[in-house]
DNA sequence: CCAGTATTCAACCAATGAGTTCAATACAAG
DNA sequence: CTTGTATTGAACTCATTGGTTGAATACTGG
């Protein structure tokens, strides 16, 4: 009877995984890769409608990857890598996995059976 | 008339993304980090049925995230690192963005940790 | 105040996803 | 051959998602 819990420890990895995994979503973070920019800019390339890219910011600004501003009627979006971090961080586990060899995998089981890897 | 294309030049990214955004699927993956385990070990922990977690090995399979040998009546599962990989490289990409100086970021990532909300 | 621009809200729709249950398959052993 | 075990398949819910269109809000400039 273990105790692997599907269910959030930390849901924002769920929300944010989510978030990476739409095309069009990525491509919006690439383009704010290159600096801040508004929601008209950034809907222009799409073959979508404007509100479409509207939903796609809200998701990922609750992913924590974008945040927000005001001015004017402007809502300009930029990236905020902090939440891009996390899902590195968690990757990143991963990859010391494969890249080093097997005794390195005690290490991992210990850290990932403590429950904080989800 | 620029050449943002949502539509899959690497559709692979998307079900990789999305298999990782479950934490069903990642509790899978932690526990396949300890090495090959069966359908029945694997299911075990989760307050679901066996064939919910059938099904999350059968996205997790097509994400290329992990693969499924035969022995007797046992289809054993075991890690594929290098669609972990294909999304670590992608978020690498986004890593070196934010780890160089570039100063239009920087200024981004300061004041987003005034805690500007909206 | 009025008109235009930028963005979001709301209602709707089709497709997908995560879960269920019941039935089917595959294999090992008696 | 039959039984038990491991796993998948099929059909069905229910909620979510990605998209649409039309209306509402918010702000600027004349």
């Amino acid at each position: 009877m273990s105790s692997i819990q599907a269910t959030a420890p930390d849901s924002s990895l769920n929300d944010i995984f989510a978030a990476l995994a739409d095309p069009t979503r990525r491509a919006i973070l690439g383009r704010l890769a290159t600096g801040e920019s508004s929601v008209n800019e950034l809907a222009a390339p799409f073959p979508m409608s404007l509100q479409a890219v509207s939903k796609h910011l809200k998701v990922l600004e609750r992913a924590g990857l974008i945040s927000r501003g005001r001015q004017a009627q402007l809502r300009p979006c930029r990236l905020r890598p902090d939440s891009l971090a996390r899902a590195t961080g968690w990757l990143d586990s991963y990859r010391a996995l494969w890249d080093s060899s097997f005794d390195r995998l005690d290490e991992h089981l210990r850290s990932t059976q403590k429950g904080n890897h989800d």
